[in-house]
DNA sequence: ACTGTAGGCCAACACCTGTTGACATGTCGA
DNA sequence: TCGACATGTCAACAGGTGTTGGCCTACAGT
């Protein structure tokens, strides 16, 4: 394998403009088709190179996926936050991210069926959402479970709307999206099992 | 095109029990793999069967699937139950339908990367929820909208629970399910939009 | 100027897919 | 008894898939 470091921060090579290039087209590609419709052909035509070109980059589709699945939530420190309005900012927080990066789409439409996907799914909501969840609850038993349950509306919301489009959840606006889903939030962080 | 009546409640034909097994088949391929990755040959040797056979019965693939994701949600009568119960009750019942018929999950499954399937779903919601959601809201124009939300969490909690497998939403118990998400829906249901 | 090597393209492979048509078998009415 | 028709099997097709190896080209270091 050729010299790729992770910590150098060497001289660019010629090529990474053409690596990111597939990276970016991948995105794409599992984000509007999933992963077994995305094709390798599909993804080397975007990126205008050849499909062996992706092969000697990334390995194999699986190592491709992998990379182009690499996505960090960037979720804001919430203990700053007015306990009542936590609920309101990461329900935001959320839409916003989901609509500027096509690497969540990705994830949701690939771990439907890969197994991979799916497992990078949840690594993604226990590294990165869990953490963040456990500093709001007094118990930090309950973390997880919230955590979880923040997923449940999270990734539905995301599923009725970015990809079976039920029309009347893509007619929302973003103002009425988090006046509908925030307090649902709120209560999976902070509220009581029994309502 | 041998007679297919639809209406007709003619003698039984022999057929009638490999139609069956391919149709129970093609249903647990579908929910197990989604639309791509369940081959006509597979829900084939599940049934014991020709691939040839399946495309005489069914045409192709796509009407092999439509027929396999026929499917009535058989919601209650919400009218008579009192109104805060509303929400607990319909999760309940949403809970169950999920767990004791493949049909949804294929539906989820395959609504995620096939256009037919995605479209099959909105008309589901549409279709079932809405006139039940309808009945029960003082503004019928809100109805559409208040369905919507309902599968934002409905879906959501599938998807997390039988499609990712989050550990701590599969470890919810039909009780704590119920806890959880009724509120959440009785909102969706009988709420007001600001919290 | 020469050469090694990284970057890129082309053709091919082995496999799997949906789909088709020819052929065998069984069943039931005339 | 015989023939029509439903039921089922087998083999093959055309196209698409991930993946591989050989070949060409241009640039960087000497």
């Amino acid at each position: 394998m050729t010299e790729t470091g992770s910590t150098d921060t060497g001289k660019a090579r010629r090529s990474d403009a053409t690596r990111a290039a597939i990276l970016t087209a991948a995105r794409e590609r599992f984000a509007a088709d999933g992963y077994e419709r995305a094709t390798i052909r599909a993804i080397a035509a975007d990126a205008h190179i050849d499909p062996s070109m992706v092969m000697r980059y990334y390995g194999n589709k699986e190592k491709l996926f992998a990379a182009a699945a690499e996505f960090d939530l960037r979720l804001p420190d919430l203990t700053g936050v007015p306990r009542e309005e936590v609920g309101t900012r990461l329900t935001a927080h959320l839409v916003d991210r989901w609509e500027h990066d096509d690497t969540l789409m990705a994830l949701l439409r690939a771990g439907v069926t890969n197994q991979a996907a799916a497992e990078r799914m949840r690594q993604l909501f226990a590294a990165q959402l869990g953490p963040v969840v456990a500093a709001l609850v007094a118990d930090r038993a309950e973390a997880p479970l919230r955590a979880g349950l923040v997923a449940t509306q999270a990734l539905g919301f995301a599923l009725t709307r970015y990809v079976l489009c039920l029309p009347p959840v893509v007619a929302l606006d973003r103002a009425a999206v988090v006046a509908w889903l925030g307090p649902t939030i709120q209560r999976y962080l902070t509220g009581e099992q029994d309502a």
